[in-house]
DNA sequence: AGCACA
């Protein structure tokens, strides 16, 4: 389908997918990690290492649950600048928790991270939350030092780390941040307020996972297409490990699909990597994938 | 938001 990369450096910068990305930034290229922002309060590691390590060139990544706010960010180093754009460019905007309807937001980092020292874990966490609320008591911080800035205190590289704006927002400023401690003090210079805030509403005691149905090896599948064929749909699904059968039904209107998958482990990485995926076919946000309600009848 | 097949 669609590659969305091979931009070489001299290259006009007209490749299509290129517009879905933060403007070029000069200061910014040679980093090989990006900085996500847009995910949920209840974001699990293994959903950003899901989505991410299935790139070409994927190398590590870190997930932060900033004490602040209730949105976690994650850092998602690749082995070259190229691979990093690329993924960039190809899961920018992708829609983490189809619930919310939030769309993740990358960027490139302000630096490249720090490799994870010992090389054991696959990913790091880092949760600064006061209260490890809802659903992840099960991986607290097996990284290791309980790192608070264990991505960018060393300085192999040269580049700089102060503590800077907060921003996640897609007006291109920069995010990354690692203190809790560092409210940004309306310094941002060249960046006009922006008045689109993250509009997930604060769920403050609230438990609301991901989703309210339950995980499922068959997911759901809608906002297809109207024109949208079985097959076009299932040379996508046949891309994710486990997939096994698709079913379409086009009952009012708009076509769904339902597509089974061999476990819940292999449909929520389907689900993860493909969300917001748009097809040929489609004409608004893409994919809206969710667990099915019930799983796909056997045989 | 829209969830079927047995």
């Amino acid at each position: 389908m669609s590659l969305s990369h091979r931009l070489p450096p001299g290259a006009p910068a007209v490749d299509p997918y290129y517009v879905y990305a933060p403007r070029p930034d000069p200061h910014r290229h040679g980093v090989l990690t990006l900085f996500v922002a847009g995910l949920p309060d209840d974001v699990k590691p293994r959903e950003i290492h899901n989505l991410f390590s299935h790139r070409p060139g994927f190398d590590h990544c870190l997930l932060e649950y900033t004490g602040r706010g209730n949105q976690a960010v994650a850092f998602v180093t690749f082995f070259t600048h190229e691979a990093a754009l690329s993924a960039m460019t190809s899961l920018n905007g992708t829609i983490f928790d189809p619930d919310t309807g939030d769309r993740l937001h990358i960027e490139l980092a302000k630096s490249t991270s720090r490799r994870p020292r010992g090389g054991g874990d696959v990913y790091r966490i880092i949760d600064k939350r006061a209260n490890k609320t809802e659903g992840n008591a099960d991986h607290e911080n097996f990284g290791d030092e309980g790192g608070e800035e264990a991505w960018e205190e060393d300085e192999d590289d040269g580049h700089d780390d102060n503590g800077d704006g907060g921003s996640d927002e897609p007006s291109g400023t920069e995010n990354e941040n690692s203190s809790d401690k560092n409210e940004l003090p309306a310094d941002k210079s060249d960046q006009p307020a922006h008045k689109q805030q993250n509009g997930s509403p604060s769920n403050d005691g609230r438990d609301k996972s991901s989703s309210d149905i339950p995980p499922c090896s068959t997911l759901f599948i809608a906002n297809l297409g109207r024109t949208c064929t079985e097959d076009e749909l299932k040379e996508v699904l046949s891309k994710e490990p486990g997939f096994h059968v698709l079913k379409m039904r086009r009952r009012s209107g708009m076509p769904v699909a339902f597509a089974d998958f061999t476990d819940i482990e292999s449909s929520t990485a389907a689900m993860n990597s493909l969300q917001g995926t748009v097809l040929a076919s489609s004409d608004n946000d893409g994919l809206h994938i969710e667990y099915a309600r019930s799983k796909m009848r056997k045989s």
